[in-house]
RNA sequence: CGGAGUGUAGUGUAACGGUAGCAUUCGUGCUUUGGGAGCAUGCGAUCCGGGUUCGAAUCCCGGCACUCCGACCA
């Protein structure tokens, strides 16, 4: 892609009432624009990491069983009222409206009801279970306070899973597998040697749950009380305290919904029996942040090549000697042709502010054509995350490319 | 939801109750071309609504927004 046409700009200084490092780099890298508190949009570049991460979490879905949805964002009360949810006494995020004919309707801030309603129509034997249904859609919070950048939004992308199964084993043996995947997706996404799983609060239907948690140098701490500790029988002396952030979260619902849904199949006996169930959840925009927050350094953005939103800046030193555009565009060409996504830096703008807005994008290869590199028939690499700089012949860049993409 | 603070060009900032200035971004022209370069020139702002005053960015009231601390966080 054409870096002129890119849409966004970077910035030298990020808004100050943007405090969060998240989301002050990736405004000033134009990766997101800050549409009001715990809303953003997502550009170009925002997009295409976002959309990355997406996949590589799908694909891990996938190997678990899982099959792709999309339930719906518009939800009815009457199905809220059935697991008690929907009163803002008990829920207090929903985000409510109505339709034009009086009709009260919510925008989903999760989505049990959702999955349990529909799956009713479709659970009747035990020859249904178990399934993982999971989609990835929009989540709607109507926080009391957002804060931590794209970390605590009030809308933002998550992947949710559900699980329904014949019984407990059936149940337990899958949320082992589910953590094997989890622990998967984030060391794809590149946070996964500090990322920990840990108990965590039931919250409102379950004892106990887990946590993903990524240990970060800033934000966030939570889940640490001597409640908790005792009824695991921990001793407080003897745990570290870390600061982190949670990235994905998993709980055993057990019939907790099953029951107020009906959801029952029949056994092999003709018994009808609960289903049970359990919820996987992984925020997307809160993961990128994560990334972010662990990864960047005083320049900018460091993305693992994994969800990069290009594999290689090519960057152009202007000049003069229309040769180095020429080159370029060809080197541009050539690398499109092996299916390698470049950012282009096409600009007409000094060496010194490309080398800047580079480092501040943070895509992992740097590829710069000079008058003097084509001189040479040579090119420069640098690889982001370590600075180091290495001289390549024009002969030999491909293959350089090629195996630092794999 | 409780407490505190802040709202000035796209962004960052200045202005005693008295001409809204500076930097950057952006436009134009010239110079420049390996780490946010230089000269010239131009465009662009006081959150909204009331009040006090001869006069309000500045003081007062209300609203809204944002930030911070806390509570909350399927």
């Amino acid at each position: 892609m054409y870096q002129s046409k890119l849409l966004s700009k970077t910035r030298k200084d990020a808004p100050k009432d943007e405090v969060s490092k998240n989301a002050q780099l990736l405004i000033r890298a134009g990766f997101v624009s800050k549409e009001m508190a715990g809303v953003y949009s997502y550009l170009p570049l925002g997009l295409r990491v976002m959309q990355k991460i997406e996949d590589i979490i799908r694909d891990e879905m996938n190997k678990l069983g899982g099959t792709e949805m999309k339930t719906s964002i518009i939800q009815s009360k009457e199905v809220w009222e059935k697991s008690n949810r929907w009163s803002d006494e008990l829920v207090d995020n929903w985000f409510k409206t109505k339709l034009k004919n009086g009709t009260e309707v919510g925008l989903s801030f999760t989505n049990e009801e959702a999955y349990a309603n529909i799956l009713k129509q479709y659970i009747s034997s035990y020859k249904d279970l178990p399934v993982y249904p999971y989609d990835f859609k929009s989540i709607f919070r109507n926080e009391a306070r957002s804060k931590s950048g794209v970390l605590r939004g009030r809308e933002f992308y998550w992947k949710a899973l559900y699980s329904f199964s014949k019984e407990e084993n059936e149940h337990n043996e899958f949320y082992e597998r589910s953590k094997i995947s989890y622990k998967n997706i984030f060391d794809r996404v590149g946070i996964g040697h500090l990322t920990h799983i840990t108990f965590a609060s039931g919250g409102t239907f379950s004892k106990f749950s887990h946590e993903f948690q990524a240990v970060t140098p800033a934000v966030n701490k939570e889940v640490y009380n001597d409640e908790v500790l005792n009824s695991l029988g921990l001793d407080k002396n003897k745990l570290v305290e870390l600061k982190s952030i949670e990235v994905g979260n998993i709980f055993s619902l057990g019939t907790k919904f099953s029951e107020p849904f009906d959801l029952k199949y029949k056994n092999e006996l003709g018994e009808e029996k609960l289903v049970v169930m359990g919820s996987y959840g992984i925020g997307l925009g809160r993961l990128m942040g994560t990334v972010v927050e662990i990864l960047s350094d005083d320049k900018g953005l460091v993305w693992p090549a994994s969800i990069a939103p290009f594999s290689i800046h090519l960057i152009e030193i202007s000049s003069e000697n229309d040769k180095v555009k020429k080159t370029a565009e060809s080197l541009y060409g050539k690398l499109a042709e092996n299916g390698i996504e470049v950012l282009y830096d096409d600009r007409d703008a000094r060496a010194g502010e490309k080398f800047n807005d580079s480092d501040l994008i943070g895509i992992p290869l740097r590829i710069v054509v000079s008058e003097k590199g084509i001189e040479k028939g040579e090119f420069e690499i640098k690889e982001r995350k370590s600075g180091k700089i290495e001289i390549i012949k024009e002969k030999d860049l491909m293959e350089f490319v090629k195996k630092f993409v794999e």
